[in-house]
DNA sequence: AAGGTTAAGACAAACGTTTGTCTTGCGCCT
DNA sequence: AGGCGCAAGACAAACGTTTGTCTTAACCTT
């Protein structure tokens, strides 16, 4: 019992711990010897040079074990640590760090490193990012905060997001809430617990910076610190209302979003400003203002009934977003009105319902991916010291002719 | 100096230390005096009962400073941690954690705890997870896999996963793989490797079993020890031509899924069983086989168009999903023939898309969300060592009459 | 007054890494 | 032979928690 063989890896039967020659890392509570470092002196040659020969390169790997002195009940079964691989090589797990991690500047024999890299490959070793994590004072992870998960818009953007940030090697905790405040004051705080080092609020009425950086995507506020990254509403606006100009239409209709939201501020903004430069009428008496649910699915479809019942006359409708302009569809061919031969209606968003609608929707496309990857990428930019970030970052949007929009016709039963 | 003030929250100028009567948590570094403690015994009080009367309770939190011995540049910031708060209580960071984490069995006098309870609020602690976790080998956080963030179907479940786990208080990490098998390979050893402690793979070819509980959805494979929350199909195929029969269709184009997917096998050995029940033939002729790519978008339309070529006569499609079916009824619409006067068609999924679609779709409702809900219920308990799961669990689907099924019409023009 | 009990909280070890510093032996130089 | 430089790797201290054990003073009992 001068030697134990190495704790934490489990020795099969068959072979015994003679022809491994290892060496103990020392700790001083596995080996039974306190002061025994002189006696051990034979042994410890600092190069590890007889494994090879005793060790068959075939051999199927040996199961690791626990390595806890008190060694409770081992189902669970912890996965092997550094620490018990260097226990197996008779390193010290400094080494075997420095190993696997190939930090420069620390000068390991080729032969070392082969065996701590085969010890690696055998044992399956993965190393702890929680511990790593807490040392580097650095978790390579980041918060996104959306209010839906379920949402064409929302899950778009977070594919975006996705690509990026596991493309640099980031992982992402994921949180929803619904748009109720509490949450939106709550999670961020628990992301940050969590260790996240940056934070992108998707379509989110955050109430304050924090102190990671933080990225809004169609940010409900202007937040001091807070890049927001948004749709070019202006250009945005020029599509749609170009479009519909070329087309002969003069009597156009509105709908505008729900109010307290700079995202659908800015967009009515633009469309009030081009209209003017194209000498187009803004007529309080074709505008209709959405209520606060934009995911309603037939969100369009009061409204535009309403805007019927005034028998006011008009050749095409803007539509705050796709969503709202199927239910608007859906109204005007109740009331008998086709479209596009009687009334030209333009969405926006370009979600993937557009497509599939019929007809299909002419519609502005948020490059709502791209926004998701701009955002991730102006994040981690930001994390990484980037001071010299704007404070807002506006998208192009492209337009998508597709049924929906025709000329104006003139032997159309309008009322 | 033969007492500093606290380390590691800085004072405001105007108030003094005096007043503050801190003890220190002996660290032996930051104290001047290394055996000072018998010359400190008159300061020792246990019970820290002065600091009311010297700090105005409407204060504004004095800003909490890092503690580190080099002081590094102090921009960076770090958010107060336990021992700064012991420090800044006199008390050990063992005895704040206690309180704050209210640990039964153990006695703090109601002042003290209240007392720690405030500074907890005034300097905003957040405990580190991070340390919690590794502290206690459990970290509250599951790993899910799908393969695509954009899509409805994977989005719909993601949704109930994340109500699920966040009601419960776990967290997760997303990861998509696009179905690119060494990412399917790769993400679960890295989700585990970031303290996973359980994983949710949606619609994803596992290969394998992990050392940590493994719930799937809509699994491709039957894996020993992976739970595979599916649709019950079987119910899925009643519902679906029973419908159609009642409605009098005896000729029934089918439509089957990508191969060598269990989840599509299992759908179409219902259907073929089903059929058989109701004494309905499944013609070779009238079955069409979708290619590998579900999520395109015109799915349904050239197979279709193919079908159509071969002049058959059929009165009603049965679609492998909605998708497929939307780019069905538009090959038939531009074949001439009116959904549902001529063929019914009927889906599958109840996708958002579906309710919007001109006309709606009839489809079969894979309880998506629920489904989700339900895997994340079961890894919850596998977590908690519950053994008695079902290797498979069904849940029931729901038909969704709409507008795209109709009862057979003699009159109409068929080829 | 001695001994016992208990309340309050300190202490230390541990979780699994990383990193700055230190030790030791070896080879080389003059 | 003494000194120097360097290669190889051990050592220890952190990161921020939690938890089992230990200490101390006060109180209680007889």
């Amino acid at each position: 019992m001068l030697m134990q063989p190495f704790k934490g890896i489990s020795q099969k039967p068959g072979e015994e711990e003679t022809g491994l020659k290892t060496r103990h890392y020392k700790d001083g509570k596995g080996s039974s010897q306190p002061s025994g470092r002189e006696e051990m002196t034979g042994l410890e040659t600092r190069h590890y040079n007889g494994s090879k020969g005793s060790q068959k390169p075939g051999e199927e790997a040996t199961e690791p074990t626990v390595a806890g002195r008190k060694q409770k009940q081992n189902n669970g079964e912890r996965p092997v640590s550094l620490k018990i691989l260097a226990d197996y090589l008779g390193l010290c797990p400094a080494t075997v760090s420095v190993v696997l991690n190939n930090v420069p500047g620390r000068s390991i024999p080729a032969e070392t490193r082969e065996r701590v890299q085969a010890a690696a490959r055998k044992f399956n070793y993965q190393p702890s990012l929680l511990a790593r994590s807490l040392r580097k004072q650095r978790t390579f992870t980041v918060g996104v905060l959306a209010p839906e998960l379920s949402d064409g818009y929302h899950t778009m953007v977070m594919s975006g997001i996705g690509d990026h940030l596991m493309r640099e090697g980031y992982f992402y905790f994921t949180a929803h809430h619904r748009h109720k405040p509490d949450m939106i004051e709550e999670y961020p705080r628990l992301l940050l617990g969590r260790g996240a080092e940056g934070l992108i609020a998707i379509d989110t009425a955050l109430a304050h910076a924090l102190p990671v950086p933080v990225v809004a995507v169609a940010g409900h506020r202007k937040i001091p610190g807070v890049t927001n990254v948004v749709l070019d509403h202006k250009r945005a606006a020029e599509l749609s209302l170009r479009h519909l100009h070329q087309l002969g239409h003069r009597q156009i209709a509105f709908m505008r979003g729900q109010p307290f939201s700079a995202d659908s501020d800015d967009r009515w903004k633009s469309i009030v400003s081009v209209a003017r430069e194209l000498g187009l009428e803004i007529r309080t008496d074709l505008t209709i203002q959405l209520e606060r649910d934009l995911t309603s699915p037939e969100l369009g479809y009061p409204v535009v009934q309403e805007l019927l019942q005034k028998r006011r006359r008009f050749t095409a409708l803007v539509s705050f977003n796709d969503i709202a302009a199927i239910g608007a569809i859906r109204a005007l061919r109740d009331a008998n009105l086709r479209v596009p031969e009687d009334v030209s209606v333009i969405g926006f968003d370009d979600i993937p319902v557009a497509a599939y609608h019929n007809p299909r929707l002419t519609t502005i496309r948020q490059p709502l991916r791209d926004m998701g990857e701009t955002a991730a990428r102006i994040l981690l930019q930001r994390m990484q010291g980037f001071k010299d970030y704007p404070e807002e970052f506006a998208v192009p949007p492209e337009l998508i002719t597709r049924e929906t929009t025709a000329a104006v016709n003139p032997r159309s039963r309008r009322r």
